[in-house]
RNA sequence: UGGGGUAUCGCCAAGCGGUAAGGCAAUGGACUCUGACUCCAUCACUCGAAGGUUCGAAUCCUUCUACCCUAGCCA
């Protein structure tokens, strides 16, 4: 029984927000009858990135919060952009990310629905079939500051009407040459409200009902009629929507829907050093900037997953930035913290070199190999220690080493004593230069009765490095990059042309035994992944994940 | 120039009339078989500005300022 209480678990209940307020509110007026039931739904027409991931958190944990439903919905009415490859990849992410949906759905799945209720409108009076062309209905709406003037055929009766919108349903008329109206009110200062189109002709084949139809609901029609039919009780989107709600509202108010789910809008995620817009992302692909939707330096879903991110660390991220209306540009330096935090206390680490110098340990006899154990960090302890062999000649970091140390460095240099980690005090004796001066080998000698775990306590060493075994390192490639956008004069983001450096490297020789798509901590060098496209049997590619924060500094 | 929004620490963000939570970043220190991790400390007499109401305001009222969205047969 002696399970003690264990003091709060942290269990850190996610903060509340101002979408929860009016929630909370609604429940107690009993407005949805106690229902909470939201919806997450994207345009199948490109690849998540991790502001979409905010919109999915926020909807699934909403739901999840109020013990509701969340559904998944492709809103797929504009045949000419979208793409079963997105919805594909949309389902993969949404999965990946650790949610479930209740439903599975297609705003194509409303098609015939929605053209009975585009028929009811217009018996009400409240739609109408529009001749003018697109340009013509451009010249019509007006401006922000003058009121525009109504189409010629805002006054056709019902009966012309419907035969118009069924002949269009059926294909009489090309693109363009016809479109359905809400008639609302051309003086609106409100944009949206003047008479917007709701069904406009296209002649594509769907990526779902093909060639079914050749009329196709504007979004803005068609939204609000998907939440109801669903029984969404809230629809959560972005602040640009928030013209748009009037239009929303009109339209389950005339269509006299009853318990009219409520739009509710919050500020889009922007994120340092990030370009999060559709449409260049898309780009970058397109142009072979990156290698895809999945290469590890694009925010989306795919790129971090691949990058090493996990759905842990992207979630918790998620949570931490809150929700709020506020137009706001989130430092990229939280997302680096989520993801630190997550595998500190889930990865192994090992000991590679990036940029090897050689050192000889000249009182260490040649042909000897002895095998030593080095321990986990104490956040992974359970996973124990691994074994590592160690031998006269060995390769440490470049920067493990200064011919003539700054103040407070306590790493190798000319006459100092060091650790090396899971082996020996080894100190500094002769730098071997070429006749540049670069320098080309550290000799060095060992002392055997510091070795590790021997419980030696003699002196201290304040530095402690890590090393690979010449004879036995495992040689890897590297990737290691920084951020894919950066900041010219004039404070634009523009492609970083060093967004991604490949250098071969050395590490121990356990590393022959990750797989392809597992984490590790490289000592004093950050996290990686090995790459889950380039890793392949004996091929070692690691993609860095993110690097280790350090406070020390020349 | 119309309409709709938003303004709280370098970056996010609580707060909803009772006297400024938290996180990231930063800084100083302790610890350390990696300078990581951990720990401890510091970090808004002030809430875009100016007036007003009140015993008391970031929270209410007035005026002003800045920024974002909006004139697709895109979503």
């Amino acid at each position: 029984m002696a399970d003690m209480e264990k003091p709060q678990n942290v269990a850190e209940q996610a903060a509340t927000n101002f979408i929860h307020n009016i929630i909370d509110k609604d429940l107690e007026n009993q407005t949805y009858g106690g229902r909470v039931y939201t919806r997450f739904p994207p345009e199948p027409n490109g690849y998540l990135h991790i502001g979409h991931a905010k919109s999915i958190c926020l909807n699934f944990t909403t739901a999840e919060k109020y013990g509701g439903k969340c559904n998944l919905r492709f809103d797929d009415t504009n045949p000419v952009k979208e793409d079963t490859e997105y919805v594909d990849s949309i389902e993969a992410d949404v999965r990946w990310l650790g949610f479930q949906w209740d439903k599975l759905l297609f705003a194509s799945d409303y098609f015939g629905k929605m053209y009975d209720c585009a028929v009811l409108l217009i018996q009400k009076g409240k739609a109408y079939v529009c001749d003018l062309s697109a340009e013509e209905i451009k010249q019509h709406r007006g401006t922000l500051t003058e009121p525009g003037k109504e189409s010629p055929h805002r006054n056709r009766t019902v009966e012309e009407n419907l035969t118009l919108f069924e002949n269009m349903k059926n294909g009489a008329y090309p693109d363009g040459e016809k479109v359905l109206r809400a008639k609302i009110d051309m003086t609106s200062p409100n944009m949206n409200m003047r008479d917007p189109v709701i069904y406009r002709i296209a002649h594509t084949e769907h990526h779902k009902t093909k060639d079914q139809w050749c009329v196709y609901p504007m979004y803005d029609y068609a939204h609000p009629i998907e939440d109801a039919m669903e029984g969404i009780t809230h629809s959560i989107c972005t602040l640009e929507f928030e013209d748009h709600r009037p239009l929303y509202d009109w339209v389950l108010r005339e269509l006299e829907w009853v318990e009219p789910p409520q739009q509710i809008e919050f500020a889009r995620l922007n994120l340092t050093n990030t370009v999060m817009s559709k449409r260049y992302l898309k780009a970058l692909v397109d142009e072979q900037n990156v290698t895809g939707w999945d290469d590890p330096r694009m925010p989306t879903i795919a790129g971090l997953r691949r990058r090493g991110y996990t759905p842990e660390a992207i979630r918790d991220f998620c949570d931490r930035i809150g929700v709020s209306k506020a137009n706001s540009m989130v430092d990229i330096a939280l997302l680096e913290h989520c993801i630190r935090e997550d595998l500190k206390e889930k990865v192994e680490t090992r000991m590679v070199v990036l940029d090897p110098l050689k050192v000889v340990i000249t009182n260490y006899p040649e042909d000897q190999t002895e095998t030593v154990e080095i321990e986990n960090n104490k956040e992974v302890e359970e996973k124990g220690t691994r074994k590592v062999s160690f031998s006269r000649e060995l390769y440490v970091e470049r920067d493990d080493f200064m011919e003539v140390p700054v103040k407070k460095y306590f790493r190798l240099f000319p006459g100092n004593e060091v650790r090396f980690k899971g082996a020996y005090f080894i100190t500094c004796q002769e730098v071997i230069k070429d006749e540049d001066g670069n320098v080309t080998e550290l000799r060095c000698t060992y002392d055997p009765e510091t070795r590790s775990g021997s419980g030696f306590d003699g002196r201290k060493v304040k530095g402690t490095i890590h090393w690979v075994d010449a004879k036995t390192a495992k040689p890897i490639t590297i990737r290691s990059y920084s951020h894919l956008m950066v900041e010219n004069e004039e404070g634009e983001n523009i492609l970083n042309p060093d967004s991604m450096r490949e250098f071969e490297a050395y590490g121990e020789a356990t590393l022959a035994e990750i797989k392809a798509g597992e984490r590790c901590q490289f000592f004093r060098h950050g996290y990686y992944i090995a790459d889950e496209k380039l890793t392949t049997g004996d091929e070692k590619v690691f993609n860095q994940i993110v690097d280790l924060k350090s406070s020390w500094k020349k």
